[in-house]
DNA sequence: TTACGTGCAAACCGTTTGCACCAAT
DNA sequence: ATTGGTGCAAACGGTTTGCACGTAA
């Protein structure tokens, strides 16, 4: 139950051996949660929905906004981020805590739920898995503690070993 | 190995049935780094240094300016952000990933360099634990994906059971 | 029709930086 | 004496907000 997936040149992330959900069935979840809220479905935020989860792809606001625009020109950043806490709370998106400047957003809860990250010091690269023991594991200490989970996260910051052992790292450039 | 940690009012945490390290022995750890790196070991740094490790309570940039002062009034904001990134360095203190506007800062890596966190929704209290089991099964992971572990952190959030189950949250007030 | 949502631009706030002065080595 | 460190205040950058207009229900 652990499998690596290997993102794009930046952030973008794909799982190995699998589908991504289709992005049609995110949205309506989340279109279900705007109306269960009695919010409006707009254009803007269905733009921004869209762009959301159109991709597998880590994002930050701007590059949020960037790509909404390609659907709906006309959004405005301050919309975006009216809307990003909207998609968080549906918990199908999340704000990850990579320590660089700005902040990035992680849509593949909705087809990993309780995915981890684990990053490279040496080629920057981010890999998400998921791992049964883990979370077992997780669940185990928390009751013990006298709580109920409700998000887990791991976070790994770790070396290419191959970097090290050969001189260069295979996941550069 | 596994046990708890409770904060107080807002972030301050203690190590039950421990003692915490001398303050002295780790503020000698950090001068020994800055004097490696050729860098002055100023009268406001040692004041920097002092305050951020002066007790084992999470604080924020702002917090350690005011608690720097009350031992040498003089320090300003600047040589505070200035010297932070000094204090990281030595992974004796961490950056936390909370996720509320401000960024935290965890003084007691020195004390259990391998803790997590645990953040109560209900109370919002901090707790902090350690578990070997967790530890080897994050670096089975890392190292299953080809990697060398050089950070790792889980971080939950969780709900008090006996908020739901009695109606009020031991740990509140 | 009428709130709610939006774009715009200004405000906000934590953090960084340029500069002239200061002090640890 | 030298050169890195400091305080100050301005700049910065991501995020939030007040306001008048627009539009989904």
């Amino acid at each position: 139950m652990l499998w690596e997936i290997d993102f794009g040149d930046t952030c973008g992330p794909n799982f190995h051996g699998r589908t991504f959900m289709d992005s049609k069935e995110i949205r309506d979840q989340v279109v279900e949660h705007l109306r269960k809220k009695g919010l409006r479905v707009t254009k803007e935020r269905t733009a921004i929905i869209e762009a959301a989860f159109g991709s597998s792809r880590h994002f930050t606001a701007e590059e949020l906004l960037e790509e909404a625009r390609k659907l709906v020109p006309s959004v405005s950043r301050a919309t975006v981020y009216r809307t990003l806490p909207l998609l968080l709370e549906t918990g199908l998106l999340h704000r990850l805590d990579l320590d660089r400047g700005e902040r990035y957003y992680d849509p593949n809860y909705a087809t990993h739920p309780e995915h981890n990250h684990l990053i490279c010091l040496d080629c920057n690269k981010i890999f998400e898995f998921e791992d049964n023991h883990l979370e077992a594991r997780e669940n185990e200490i928390t009751r013990a503690l006298g709580f109920a989970p409700a998000t887990k996260h791991v976070r790994i910051e770790a070396t290419c070993q191959r970097l090290r052992e050969l001189g260069f790292c295979q996941n550069r450039g």
